[in-house]
DNA sequence: CTCCTGACTCAGC
DNA sequence: GGCTGAGCCAGGA
């Protein structure tokens, strides 16, 4: 799985540049910053703000995403199994995943195939920069 | 200020 | 192997 069972301590979480915004903005921050075609989860985004263990706070970020400015691409961020579990939190409960399939995402079961391999993981790609 | 809920995750039974 | 319970943090009533 993309989190490493988390043996080690979370140290240095945000890269330089860390600002006191909220839990939400941080949250909003990266998801905005996933990448078209890939998808990642709540914990890799609670991982990478060091708060791992409360994932939920991720998806209630995202929540919150919507009334924020920039549109948040909360649709593809997912559960650990990939599966779209907000989606019934969208416009309508099929435009998670419609959006998905744009991004030459396929989702069956309202899960995201291949969700390994289309996995984005924050604390990896935006550690290296 | 206190209580509850919540788009998750892990551990236990 | 599937379900239930507990933990997590933050915001809203």
């Amino acid at each position: 799985m993309a989190v490493k069972k988390s043996s080690e301590k979370l140290k240095s979480i945000l890269p330089s540049g860390k600002k006191d915004s909220s839990f939400f903005e941080q949250v909003h921050d990266v998801a905005r910053q996933i990448p078209r075609g890939r998808v990642t989860s709540y914990g890799a985004i609670a991982a990478y703000l060091g708060t791992k263990m409360s994932a939920r706070m991720v998806g209630w970020a995202m929540n919150s995403s919507f009334h924020a400015k920039p549109s948040v691409p909360a649709h593809r961020v997912v559960n650990r199994n990939g599966m779209l579990s907000g989606k019934m939190h969208f416009a309508t409960p099929t435009r998670m995943e419609e959006l998905l399939k744009k991004e030459k995402i396929k989702v069956v079961d309202d899960t995201v195939v291949d969700f390994e391999k289309k996995f984005w993981d924050p604390a990896v790609e935006l550690s290296l920069e």
